[in-house]
DNA sequence: GCCGATAGTGAGTATTCACTCACTCACCAT
DNA sequence: ATGGTGAGTGAGTGAATACTCACTATCGGC
């Protein structure tokens, strides 16, 4: 694929539409997979929200599950774009400033729910193989990428991911909109940027 | 319906009464909805498991919803169960002490996956208003009954809550049976009672 | 023995949805 | 102009499945 639009690349002055069409794709399968899940949302729900045929979204990703996994994969990636984002804005000392700075860029990242929802999803359908190995491999970049650029302590680490977790927990219930004792124990110190 | 049972109660033959198939009924939810999820568990299933037609699961849960409902709920007093039976190991004065036992205690309940992945799921349904309700009605019971039987500080409850989602991070993506050094890393001090 | 009620089911129905296929259209090199 | 190639689609198909209904079986009480 990648060398194909390689050797196209001389000839043709417009860049491989095709590829154009995947981007798309995966952008729309991310925001309606996030809405629903991997089962309750059909393909055709991807199709419209990309303006496109649902025979031609078959045509680029021959399966729903690697459709869907695609989508897994670029929310990973937007993760780490984002936390390598919020690591530029401290002092590459200070392990705890750039978890905590992290801990920030996340939680703004997450705000709009879909990069939040397509994990929560995902963990629910990691009974498909191929589904938990995407999963598991995410989370391996994020580890391993948040222990080497902070070189915070493994227990820091561990804590970073923890309080993610909760993160979702929170959103998913909504106990953040509640004013109960309870929900506010649970929800203390988790960074809100409202969504726009 | 527990006046009809307790009049009912001295005999019996052939037919059970609709409370022991309703017992029975979302046993077997429990275990088939944990599964595969909300969406991908078909009450055939929950049926085939509990041996009984899946039109007479239909006449005691009038929608997959209700079913699945009423699994989740009894998830909850499960652990609520569970949680009280390790805080009883602990002398009522060590908040630490009572918090770590009821932490050894929920990862041998969820040693067995069932009710583990019924959370994950349901938090993945949670766009469906009930289940989220359900959640969120769960989520308060272990939390005031956790802070208000260990009277632990806000903090090491909210962190108690945490690593329970951490947990079920680690079980969803089988990181606990890797060898490698990030997953050591996100599954330390998790412990694990192999299941039976 | 029969009656009223409760337990229980076989056989549908209507719909949704993953996936397919035969096809058209736009473009470009010869 | 022509033929070849890749972008793109309309119209299916077959299987799965939530839910229904008309029906039978079993029971306790009289």
């Amino acid at each position: 694929m990648s060398i194909h639009s390689l050797t196209m690349k001389q000839t043709r002055t417009n860049l491989s539409d095709a590829d154009t069409r995947r981007e798309a794709i995966i952008e729309a399968a991310l925001l309606a997979f996030a809405d629903a899940g991997f089962q309750a949302t059909p393909v055709t729900a991807v199709a419209a929200r990309a303006g496109i045929s649902q025979a031609y979204v078959f045509k680029l990703f021959p399966t729903k599950e690697e459709l869907f996994i695609a989508a897994v994969e670029r929310c990973f990636t937007r993760i780490e774009e984002t936390l390598e984002k919020s690591a530029q804005t401290v002092s590459s000392g200070d392990a705890d400033a750039m978890l905590y700075a992290m801990g920030d860029g996340y939680a703004s990242l997450i705000a709009d729910r879909s990069i939040l929802m397509i994990q929560v999803h995902a963990q629910s359908a990691s009974d498909v193989p191929a589904i938990r190995a995407t999963m598991r491999g995410g989370l391996k970049r994020i580890v391993t990428y948040v222990k080497q650029r902070t070189g915070a302590s493994d227990e820091a680490v561990q804590r970073f991911i923890a309080f993610g977790q909760l993160c979702h927990l929170i959103t998913t219930t909504d106990i953040d909109e509640l004013g109960e004792d309870w929900a506010r124990l649970v929800a203390r110190g988790i960074r809100h940027v409202p969504a726009i």
